[in-house]
DNA sequence: CGAGAAAGTGAAACCGATTTGAGTTGATCA
DNA sequence: TGATCAACTCAAATCGGTTTCACTTTCTCG
C-alpha cells in the first residue's frame, strides 16, 4: 500500500503539504499531487490518522437484539443523524448477553468516538465510560445502575402501561395477564408497573400466575402465552410488553386455536413486525422509534462537539401513544367481526 | 489516558516489557505490571496497536437492510463463526443505496481486516479490493461484475426459481406472476429465470404484465402486488421473490379481500418476519440461513490465515429447498380449509 | 516601491503501541 | 569454576499519518 511519502516523493512535495491537501487546505501542487494519488491508488490509513488525531469520526450503536425491527428503526434514525454530521454508524450485537455485551464493549471502546447502547441490563457494565477522559455514551431504552449517570433517550415506559391498563379497563376486562421481561430490564419493569399500578389502583389485582417472564424473544413470549393461556382459568385481555415476545404470544395463540379478539383481548408494545399482514389489525401502545435513535445521535454529536463533561447529563423521555386496533375488544360485548389466529 | 510509558514507569520497566506482558509473553515483573495497569486504568490504544501490527481483529459485514430477518440471521452466523477465530463483528447498512454502499466501504476499508459484502447491485464497487495488496472480501448472496472474482456464498437460485415454478405447475397453475426484483440483482434474476424458464419449458409463458419489478421492500412488494392483482384478469398463483416484499404483497392481499389459498396461491422466497403467525401457513423456498453467514466467515478467516491471494476464488452455492404450507393450492381443487387475509 | 499581512512550505516532532537487535541475567552441565 | 544456552530486558526504530515551528513566497495597499 502506498504511503504518503510515495505520493510526496512522486508529487515533489513534502509529505506534509500532501496531508495538507488531503485536508482540504489550499495547495499548489494540488494537480500534482492529485495526480500521484491517483497513480499510485494512495488511501490514507485510518489507523495513522486515528492515531495522530485521537478520534475516528465513527460511532458504534450496541443493541441486544438487531433482529428486533424496533432497533433496526432506532438505528435507521441514529443512522441518518449521524450522516448529517459526518459520522458514519456501526452496530454491534449482544444478543441480550451481558457477558458478550461486556467483551464488545471492551473491543470497541478505543475503536469509535463514541457509543450509543441499548444495555442487556440494568447491571451493564459501563465502567469503561465513567472515567472523565472516557468517550460519551448514551443510554438508550434502558438505565443501568452505576455510579455516574449518561444521557439517556427513554420513553414514559410507566405511561404505556397505564394506558395499556387503562383501555382494558376501560373495555370492562378485570382478569388480565401481562407478559412481562425479566426484572433487571428497568424498561420493562417500568411498563409493568404502571401496568400494575393502574389496575390496583382501580381496585382489581393481577394474580400472580398471570404474571410471566419472558426474555425479550419470540421464543419467550411463546412459553409465557403458554402458560397462561393453557390453564383452566384464562384471563379475557393480555398485555404483551414487547414486540418479540407478542410475535410468540401469537404463536401460542394460534396453536391453543383462541379466537381474537372474541376469546382473549390482545394488547402489545411497539409495533410487530407482522403488522398489516395479519387480521385482526393489534392494538398497541406506539412510541417514535426513528426518532429515538435520532435524538441518542444528536445527544451524541452534542457531547463529541462540546467536549465539555461539564453540564449534567440529561435523559430526554419520549411520549408514547395508545392505538387502538380490533385485537382488544369491550368484554361479553356482541360484535363479532374480527379474523381468527388458529393454526392452519 | 494512561499509556504504556506511564504503565512502564510506574512499574520500573521498559514499555516493550510491558507490551510483551500484554501480549501473554512471560515477563518477570508481571505482578507490578499488572498492579500499575489496574492501578491506571490502562487500556492499550486500538489505533496504535492497529497501526504498528496492520491489523484489527474486526470484520465489517454489510447489508442492504438491517430490517430483513434474512439477514439478520446469516449475521448470527458470520458472528458466532467469527467469536470462534477471535474476530469481532460490526455491521453496516446500506439501504439497498449504491452510493450509500459505496461511502461505506471508503470509510470501513482500512478499519478492519476483512469484509462480507451483500452487493446493493451487480454493479457495486469493488474496486477497493481489486489490488493485490487489499484486504480480502467475501460476497454474499449476490455477484458483481467486475474484473475481478471474489469468494462467493451463494445459494441456487436458479433452482430455487425452477422448484417454485415446478411446484405450482404441479399444482395445475398455468396463469401465474411473478414479483421480483431489479434486473441488477444476481440472486433476482436467477430465480427469476428458473422460474419463467420452466414454465417456458412446460409451454407456458409468464407474459409481461405479470411480472412485477419491486425493490426488495415491503412497499415495493405492496405496490407490485396492488399491478398485479387489482387488473381485471388476475392470475392463480403468485410467486415473490424475497421475503420483505412478500409481506408488502400479503398487505396488498388483505387490502383487496383476496383469500389464500382459494382465490390466490401464494409462494414466496425466504422465510417470513410474520412465519408462525399468521394463517394459513405460507409456502417458500428456503436456504440454510446461519450456514451461508457462517461460510462467508469461514472463508474470510480462510484467506486471513493464508495470506496469500493464490488460490482461485472459491464459490459456495447452497441448496435450496421447497416447503410446502397451506398457501399453495391445487388450482379449481375443492380444499376449503385455511383461513383469511382479509383487512379486519 | 516597500512594509506588513497572508498564504504556503518543509523538517522534525508526535500520536502510542510493537518489534528488532544487542545485551544481561540466571540456570545447567562438564 | 567456566562455558553454553535459554529466558528476559532495554533502547531505539517503526508503523503512517498530522501538527508545529520557523521560514519563504506572494499578495495588498498606502
Amino acid at each position: 500500500m502506498a504511503t504518503i511519502h510515495d505520493v510526496a516523493r512522486a508529487a515533489s512535495v513534502a509529505p506534509s503539504t500532501v496531508s495538507r491537501h488531503i485536508n482540504g487546505h489550499s495547495v499548489r501542487q494540488s494537480e500534482a499531487i492529485e495526480r500521484a494519488i491517483e497513480e499510485l491508488g494512495f488511501r490514507a490509513s485510518a489507523s495513522a490518522r486515528n492515531l495522530r488525531k485521537g478520534s475516528t469520526q465513527v460511532i458504534a450503536m450496541i443493541v441486544p437484539d438487531i433482529q428486533n425491527p424496533y432497533y433496526a428503526a432506532t438505528v435507521a434514525g441514529a443512522e441518518e443523524v449521524g450522516r448529517e454530521n459526518g459520522l458514519r454508524l456501526v452496530l454491534c450485537n449482544t444478543d441480550e448477553d451481558i457477558e458478550l455485551e461486556k467483551a464488545v464493549l471492551r473491543d470497541i471502546v478505543g475503536r469509535v468516538d463514541g457509543v450509543i447502547l441499548v444495555p442487556a441490563s440494568e447491571r451493564s457494565s459501563t465502567a469503561l465510560f465513567e472515567a472523565p477522559s472516557a468517550i460519551p455514551l448514551v443510554l438508550m431504552d434502558r438505565e443501568t445502575l452505576g455510579p455516574r449517570r449518561f444521557d439517556t433517550v427513554t420513553i414514559d415506559n410507566f405511561r404505556g402501561g397505564t394506558l395499556a391498563a387503562q383501555h382494558l379497563l376501560d373495555l370492562g376486562h378485570r382478569d388480565v395477564a401481562i407478559i412481562t421481561g425479566p426484572l433487571t430490564a428497568s424498561q420493562s419493569s417500568a411498563r409493568e408497573r404502571g401496568f400494575l399500578e393502574t389496575f390496583a389502583a382501580a381496585r382489581f389485582v393481577v394474580p400472580e400466575r398471570f404474571i410471566e417472564r419472558g426474555n425479550f424473544r419470540e421464543d419467550g413470549g411463546y412459553q409465557a402465552a403458554l402458560n397462561i393461556l393453557s390453564a383452566a382459568d384464562r384471563p379475557s385481555a393480555l398485555f404483551v410488553i414487547n414486540n418479540m415476545m407478542s410475535m410468540g404470544a401469537l404463536r401460542a395463540i394460534g396453536h391453543l386455536g383462541i379466537k381474537v379478539p372474541d376469546n382473549l383481548s390482545l394488547l402489545c408494545f411497539d409495533q410487530l413486525p407482522c403488522e398489516g399482514v395479519i387480521s385482526p389489525r393489534i392494538s398497541t401502545i406506539r412510541r417514535p422509534m426513528q426518532e429515538q435513535g435520532a435524538m441518542a445521535m444528536r445527544l451524541l454529536v452534542t457531547r463529541l462537539r462540546a467536549g465539555d463533561r461539564e453540564h449534567e447529563p440529561r435523559t430526554l423521555t419520549l411520549p408514547v401513544e395508545l392505538s387502538i386496533a380490533a385485537s382488544t375488544q369491550r368484554l361479553a360485548g356482541g360484535g363479532d367481526r374480527g379474523g381468527s389466529y388458529t393454526a392452519a
